[in-house]
DNA sequence: TCTACATCCATTGTATACAATAGGCGTCAT
DNA sequence: ATGACGCCTATTGTATACAATGGATGTAGA
């Protein structure tokens, strides 16, 4: 079923030594970002593997490798794995937005450590992109899409400028949830996301005058901020019982 | 060599079916954490497998995962896999020490959702693990072991009380960086040991109090402090050139 | 009809066979 | 002697064969 035909056995058919598994992986991450693999959907490594035309030993590799990332669960609790799509939830929205907030905030915190030039410097790049973002907001039609992808670049950039390797990577690993919220309910959000460009705005100046300290608050409040907004506006489509928030902890764990 | 024998082909032998995988991962993570696979050092997927008596297939599984995690990194820069084992080095102490103080902070900020009776519980808890670090200090012979696991149940329990799932997940990958860190020159600390022990008083009072900014300000300066001190500790000894730790961010790459 | 049990099947876990590639090593020509 | 070239081998990446297991399903007995 979808096939891509055409290489079955041992059959090479160019270039791809070495890349399937990151490949499957790459695919498999954007269609449940994207929600085209859906919240609760069965994932067989038999099937996964036919619909991508690889076999499963790449598969097998990618599959444990979204798991451990969260994107996947064990829905048998404990035995045999048999892994599906994770729920999204409120409490969930807490603890990534909350965790972004932490990641962000203690990268950004040393950002006076590139020098004054290289913060100015940063500073004109994040101007950019968030002039680019407040354009996208007043935009009509509304594209959800590319004030995600602004929104992304923004925070990526101080990112790949701030962080270390190792908190690099796990920021990376991250991100992807947040894009996946933004997917399932990105037509939902709208005028508040002017809010947001304002909060940029004050961390850029953090970030142009090098005061590390202010913008790690700075980010954390954003974050902080942006969970709220985020959860009044999920809240009814998620769990309608429980449309506002309270106590809306990460500890908590309410599914669905 | 040191193989467990009798095991070879398709001959079962009871009650491993799903647990090789998981069994390599441990064995590797610790010989690695304890220092048995040096930095540095190759590791072949042959090799191993046949160290641990399994095939290549649960050996892929573990050192991907170990790869990814930080523990192995590829040698070969890009083309082929070639893994080996992690340098020690400043830089990475103080990316991951910082780490773990954001992990640790943003997750004992939220101490008071606990509720009064169980912050009060938690700081029993750690006020008896603390009491035993305080013995352990001033046991002699040194016994850098017990004081380094005792140190990590401090840590532990709390955050197995305040983080959410996702959250521990990640910390409990991060954590056995730390745990190499002192297996690997636990013997060379040793007064200063009585420095973090009255931090960890200072961070009791706030959980008992149920005061989460203030244990989330205590944490992340408890970890700060003790950068200070590992680094100055271990920077001789990894670096003789650069004695002094002046500036060493997470942003140098000064490896080894 | 309902329960107990045995069988089968779907699916994962593991081992191994096979493919591809990069680097080492030897050979040969200049 | 030295450089270029090509083969060989070590090692990883992928596919597939095989084992094990848990749940579903069907059947028999009460």
């Amino acid at each position: 079923m979808t096939k891509t035909a055409s290489e079955n056995t041992h059959a090479p058919e160019g270039r791809t030594h070495g890349l399937r598994a990151e490949l499957a992986y790459g695919q498999l991450l954007e269609r449940v970002v994207k929600g085209r693999l859906a919240p609760g959907e069965p994932v067989k490594e038999a099937r996964i593997s036919q619909l991508l035309g690889v076999s499963r030993t790449p598969v097998r590799d990618a599959l444990s490798r979204l798991a451990r990332e969260g994107f996947l669960v064990s829905s048998n609790r404990g035995r045999r794995t048999e892994l599906e799509v994770t729920q999204l939830s409120v409490s969930d929205v807490v603890e990534l937005w909350g965790l972004m907030g932490a990641l962000e905030g203690f990268s950004i915190q040393t950002v006076s450590e590139l020098g004054r030039e290289r913060c100015r410097e940063l500073a004109r790049v994040l101007t950019d992109i968030n002039d680019d973002l407040v354009a996208a907001c007043d935009l009509r039609p509304w594209d959800s899409d590319l004030v995600a992808d602004l929104g992304s670049r923004f925070h990526v950039s101080f990112m790949d400028a701030c962080a270390g390797p190792r908190v690099l990577a796990l920021y990376k690993t991250v991100r992807p949830h947040v894009e996946r919220y933004e997917w399932a309910y990105g037509t939902q959000v709208s005028a508040d996301y002017r809010l947001s460009t304002d909060e940029h705005l004050a961390i850029i100046t953090a970030v142009e005058v090098g005061d590390g300290q202010l913008a790690k608050a700075l980010i954390e409040k954003h974050w902080a901020a942006d969970t709220e907004r985020t959860c009044a506006t999920i809240a009814p489509l998620v769990d309608p019982a429980k449309a506002s928030v309270r106590r809306a902890t990460s500890r908590d764990r309410t599914r669905q």
